[in-house]
DNA sequence: TTCCGACAGTGGGGTCGCAAT
DNA sequence: ATTGCGACCCCACTATCGGAA
């Protein structure tokens, strides 16, 4: 396939709003498309590189190339050419890059220019990623989306599933089937206020503990267990006491969804930051592993060969009512590795509602995060953002000064959007505390646009800097320990709320009070 | 006709590990 | 030795489209 006709068709994708055109322009595209084109044509729709970034930016690739006057390059042309890009690192190299990327932007239409820049800068925004690519695929190859949707869930990933289709037709698909070893997207969870919120929502469900640490779906054939994040990213060498804890689980072929996190000598979960480095490192493993040693936690079982099995409908246990999939899990996993869960049944009575409270109250005294309020009723939604799983987090808000904002990107430009947010000091100075561009509605935007601009000190293209009166109010999750501000923590998932008028900045919070209220980390904070 | 679920976009902080300086 | 940067971890929220109710 032409490179141009990629271009073309990112080019239409990008102008239309409408979504069903976007699908038609996108099967049109897949309709003359080989399954070779796939693992190039796929990330390029997505904006991405098979590559990964390449390293480089405007600095090479933003000098001006004479054009090509006609279309020339194909899309493996051109995958191929930023491979070798890739591929040339270490000293001397820059003028052998800079050699490259004149060589293929020579080559290039004008047009095509303009899209392998976008490309290459990661700045490629059609409205298109991988959903309408999927409705695209399956409108191309005749296949309901439906089970296209579900090979994709199964196959962890649209290219795949591409392939398959464009070689050899919808019948491709009955092989993405779930198998212990093949990693499957994981059911994620909308967000409720208050637990009782999620009670009326769902009827029969279990309120389970959120831990908070790093989501990972384990499989199990025999004395093979290998352990997958959230992307499916393979992290088993990582986590060996995981491995060795999971081999001695019943059951000899098995998937388990849960969560690894890290527990001090009381029993009290460590914090977020902690796990993630220890997930995180991958040099030394062993010693890593002592010092921080992890604790899987498993809520969810998607596929379990029984003894009895024949009555049961097979191992594929995702279109089994929880309910029934938490029976494999008790079964499989031993109390202290499952979460701690509280059941309440349809039709709830006063007692029932009120037992959960306590055990929201009583997980966030434990150290946890929220809980998660799932349907019992419901299957396992590989993939899917469901309605069925409703996270509940208690939420924190404090009143800031806004000591500047940054010029936003994207559909954002021209409006000043990421705010700079600050806590009184004694001394009446201000210590940033963090950033947000979040819970902004248009309206919030322009009118915010124009009233920093009347505070403005100084703009130095990106960061506008504002004399210290505004005050907003803001929601976040916590605060976690920084070495990036002065006060030494920041915000964690911070957004707006509003803007509090009635306030002036003297009445806003100050470090002391930010701190005062989360006394846990000043703990964390005195040990080493 | 109205409502609501799913998506895309707009970015936040931390951590690790590698390449360049 | 330091620094910059990409890749992953965690994530909230709004606007929009289009099918469901």
């Amino acid at each position: 396939m032409l490179f141009a006709r990629l271009a073309q068709v990112s080019q239409d994708v990008a102008a239309t709003s409408a979504r069903t055109r976007k699908i038609a322009l996108l099967a049109e595209l897949f309709r003359d498309a080989s399954a070779d084109d796939v693992p190039i044509v796929i990330p390029y729709l997505a904006g991405r590189l098979p590559q990964g970034r390449l390293g480089i930016g405007w600095r090479v690739i933003g000098d001006p190339v004479a054009p090509a006057d006609r279309p020339r390059l194909t899309v493996r042309d051109v995958d191929a050419a930023l491979s070798a890009l890739k591929d040339v690192s270490g000293t001397g190299s820059q003028t052998r890059r800079k050699h490259l990327v004149a060589e293929l932007m020579g080559a290039a239409t004008a047009d095509e220019q303009r899209f392998l820049v976008g490309l290459v800068t990661g700045e490629v925004r059609q409205g298109a990623l991988d959903a309408v690519a999927l409705e695209g695929l399956a409108r191309a190859t005749d296949t309901p989306s439906a089970d296209v949707r579900r090979a994709v869930m199964l196959a962890g990933g649209l290219q795949p599933v591409a392939r398959a289709l464009l070689a050899d037709g919808p019948g491709a698909l009955d092989a993405f089937r779930l198998t212990v070893g093949r990693p499957v997207l994981p059911m994620l969870a909308h967000s409720a206020a208050t637990v009782g919120d999620a009670l009326d929502k769902l009827g029969a469900c279990a309120v389970e503990e959120k831990l908070d640490g790093i989501r990972v779906q384990v499989h199990r054939d025999g004395d093979e267990v290998r352990v997958f994040t959230r992307t499916l990213d393979d992290i088993t060498e990582r986590l060996p006491e995981v491995v060795l804890a999971v081999r001695e689980f019943a059951g000899e072929r098995f998937i388990l969804d849960g969560e690894v996190i890290a527990l001090d000598g009381t029993g009290r979960p460590r914090a977020f930051q902690e796990v993630a480095g220890r997930v995180g490192s991958r040099v030394d493993v062993a010693r890593a592993a002592e010092e921080l040693p992890l604790s899987p936690v498993f809520f969810d079982v998607l596929y379990a060969e029984t003894e009895e099995d024949g009555r049961a409908g097979g191992p594929d246990l995702l279109d089994l009512p929880y309910g029934e999939r938490h029976a494999h899990l008790v079964r499989l996993v031993p109390e202290p590795m499952r979460v701690r869960r509280y059941v309440v049944e349809d039709g709830s009575a006063e007692e029932q509602r009120a037992a959960a409270e306590r055990f929201f109250a009583d997980t966030l005294a434990r150290g946890h995060e929220g809980v998660v309020v799932k349907e019992l009723p419901a299957p396992y939604g590989a993939g899917r953002r469901g309605a069925s799983w409703l996270k509940v987090k208690p939420v924190h808000t404090l009143d800031l000064v806004v000591l500047a904002a940054e010029w936003g990107h994207g559909r954002r430009t021209g409006k000043l959007s990421n705010l700079h947010l600050g806590a009184r000091r004694d001394d009446g100075s201000y210590a940033m505390l963090g950033k947000t561009f979040k819970g902004l509605t248009d309206v919030l935007l322009a009118w915010q646009t124009e009233r920093l601009r009347e505070l403005a000190v100084e703009d130095d293209g990106h960061v506008v800097t504002v004399r210290p009166e505004l005050v907003v109010e803001i929601a976040y999750d916590g605060l976690q320990r920084s070495t990036r501000y002065p006060a030494g923590v920041t915000l964690r998932f911070a957004r707006v709320v509003r803007y509090r008028d009635d306030k002036t900045a003297e009445q806003a919070d100050t470090v002391d009070t930010v701190l005062a209220a989360h006394p846990h980390l000043l703990d964390a904070g005195t040990d080493t």
